[in-house]
DNA sequence: ATCATATATGCATAATGATGCATATATTAT
DNA sequence: ATAATATATGCATCATTATGCATATATGAT
């Protein structure tokens, strides 16, 4: 279960995000801008990774923060502190992404939603 | 890669087989038997696990025996080392049919093929 | 109350991957 | 040479899973 959460790609991209990010988690619209991927995909990868027990979620108002789990057992533990290890590059393009969303939160809240006004209801 | 080829139930059966009989490898009959599958299956998941650069093979006569990769990365180290705090239950099965496989070896290289003769030419 | 919007979800479809079957390849034995 | 057999592979099919679209749910704003 857990290494299948990790065997997908977006999820993968989905973990590295969350583990450069751990304090207060990350809402799911900052997720889909940084992934530019669509709102009800990132939503469910990271209801995957829920299950998978790596992350936890944490709604505040309409916002949902997602956010590593602590104290893992030492088999999620191994595996989190292994995928870390993963060459960086492949993640910049997300990292920078991401920070740019961060950048926009005040009182370390997310204030917008997704760019991709198509995800959302709006047009 | 790495992650994809772990996420498969019967591949990581297969690596928690290969990580208990390290020194010489496990021939693919051998492998067959113990976790009672198909040979063709079992023939293309090694293979995959070694495009992933987890196994290598080495093939002596007709036999072709596969074992953990030495020298790991610090990556891949880091999954295998996590991969073997998985609880041993689960695989215990396995491990009793490979262990009365092994048994039946000479001089350490195995000379029957797998019983289930389905899986090969014979009837 | 209505409207706006962040997130979740039901369902259909597409894509990926595992399996089953037959057979090919390679090596040994006779 | 032929036969036997351990392994690999091409191809079809089935199973699983991710995706796309529409829409539902939930919460806040007015």
């Amino acid at each position: 279960m857990v290494l299948k959460a990790l065997g997908e790609p977006t999820r993968l991209r989905i973990l590295k995000l969350l583990m450069k990010e751990v304090d207060a988690g990350l809402c799911v619209c900052e997720v889909v801008d940084a992934l530019q991927e669509n709102q009800y995909n990132i939503s469910r990868h990271l209801q995957f990774l829920a299950k998978a027990g790596l992350v936890v979620a944490n709604k505040r108002g309409r916002w949902n923060y997602y956010r590593l789990k602590e104290n893992f057992d030492p088999y999620r533990s191994g595996l989190l502190q292994s995928i870390g290890s993963i060459p960086p590059e492949v993640f910049n393009g997300d990292l920078k992404r991401l920070r740019q969303r961060i950048a926009q939160r005040v009182d370390g809240e997310c204030v917008v939603g997704c760019g991709n006004k198509q995800c959302c209801t709006g047009k």
